[in-house]
DNA sequence: GTCTATACGTGGATAGAC
DNA sequence: GTCTATCCACGTATAGAC
C-alpha cells in the first residue's frame, strides 16, 4: 500500500480548478487525472462514482472553505465596514482577480444544475445570509439587509461573468471595490 | 437535392437552445443533430468546421437578434422609462421569466472563452452601449450613463446565475423589474 | 441537402497486479 | 492506494449514395 500522494482535500481543490476552468462536462477523468496527478483508477477508489462524487465533494470542500475563510470572519471583530472589506478582499483572491471563474456559476447554467441543486443551493443561501447579518449588525432592517445581500451576490457572479466577456478584470476588481458601501448605505434614497 | 428542411436560421436558434442548456461541451454533435432534426452529415454540410462554426453562427445570430429585439426599440420613440420597459420585457420573453439560462454566460465561463472572444466581447459592448444611449437621452452623463448601463448587464447576467442558483426564478423578475427606475435614478446619492 | 454507414479517437469506467 | 491494461460506449468527423 504505498502511501497517499496526496491529502484529500489537496485532490479535491485541483478538481475543482479543472471544474472551473472546464465546466462538468468539459472536465474530463483523463484531463482531472493528469491535474490531480493521480491515475484514473485511483480517482475512482476516491470517488466511487466518478465526476458526480467529485462534485459533490468539491461543493462540500467549496462550502466549508467559504464558510472558514468569508463566512467566519464576517462575523468576526470590527466594523461591519472592515469585515466586509475582508470578504472582498477574500473573493478577491479567490477569484484571482476576477481571471478565475467560478464553479458554482458553472455547475448553475449547465443543465447539471437539477443534480447538484441541493448543495448550490445550500452555498448561495448561506453566503446571502453571512452578508445579511452583517448588514443587520450594521443597523438595517432584516428584510433590507437580506435584499441587498442577495444584491451582493448577484452582482459578484454577474461581475464574473462581465468581466470574462468583456475581457476586462476591472469590471470585477471594481464591483468588489464599491460593495461595501453600496451594502451599509443608509435606507433611504436607494432602490 | 432535396429541400432544406428548415431555414438556416431555425437550425441556429435549435443550435443554441442546446448550448444554453449544456454549454459547449456538453452540446454532442449527436443531440446538436436530434434537436435540429438534421443527420450529423447534414450539420457538417452547413457547419464544415463542427461545434466551432455552430458557435460563430450562434453568435453572429444572437447578435443581429438582439440588435433587431433589443437594441433598436431602445433607441426608438417614446421615453426613456418606457424604452427600457420594452427591453426588460424583451429579456424576460428571451430567458424564460429566468428559466433559460444564458449562452453568452456558458461561453464566457468556460475555457472555451479564449476562442470566440471577439464576437463575445462585441455582444457586451453593443449591449452596453446601447443602454447607454438611453441613459444620456435621459439626461445622464455620458460616463455615468456608461458605468449604469455595465452595471445593468453586469447585474442581468448576476441574476440568471443567482436565480438559477437559489432555484428561485423571481430574484431575475424582480432583478428586470427594478432595473429601470434604477439606471433613471438622478445622479446624486447613488454609487 | 440529406441520408446511412462507418472510421477513429476519446471518454467513462473496471480488473487485477503490486 | 496506486498503477497498467483494457473494455465498451459515445463523440467527432468523413465517405458516398440518393
Amino acid at each position: 500500500m504505498p502511501p497517499a500522494l496526496r491529502p484529500r482535500s489537496e485532490v479535491i481543490e485541483l478538481v475543482m480548478g479543472v471544474i472551473r476552468q472546464h465546466g462538468y462536462e468539459g472536465a474530463s477523468i483523463s484531463e482531472l487525472s493528469r491535474a490531480t496527478g493521480l491515475g484514473k483508477s485511483s480517482l475512482y477508489h476516491h470517488f466511487p462514482e466518478g465526476k458526480d462524487d467529485m462534485v459533490r465533494a468539491v461543493l462540500e470542500h467549496l462550502g466549508e472553505y467559504l464558510e472558514q475563510n468569508l463566512f467566519t470572519p464576517l462575523r468576526g471583530a470590527g466594523t461591519p465596514k472592515r469585515r466586509l472589506d475582508l470578504m472582498m478582499q477574500g473573493l478577491d483572491a479567490f477569484y484571482r482577480h476576477g481571471h478565475e471563474s467560478c464553479a458554482l456559476a458553472q455547475l448553475v447554467l449547465s443543465n447539471t444544475r437539477a443534480r447538484f441543486s441541493r448543495p448550490l443551493t445550500a452555498i448561495f443561501t448561506d453566503w446571502i445570509d453571512a452578508i445579511a447579518r452583517v448588514l443587520v449588525d450594521a443597523g438595517l432592517s432584516k428584510a433590507l439587509a437580506k435584499q441587498r445581500a442577495e444584491d451582493a451576490v448577484l452582482r459578484i457572479e454577474g461581475a464574473l461573468v462581465l468581466s470574462g466577456g468583456l475581457g476586462d478584470a476591472g469590471v470585477f476588481a471594481r464591483t468588489l471595490q464599491q460593495l461595501p458601501a453600496l451594502l451599509l448605505a443608509p435606507a433611504t434614497s436607494r432602490r
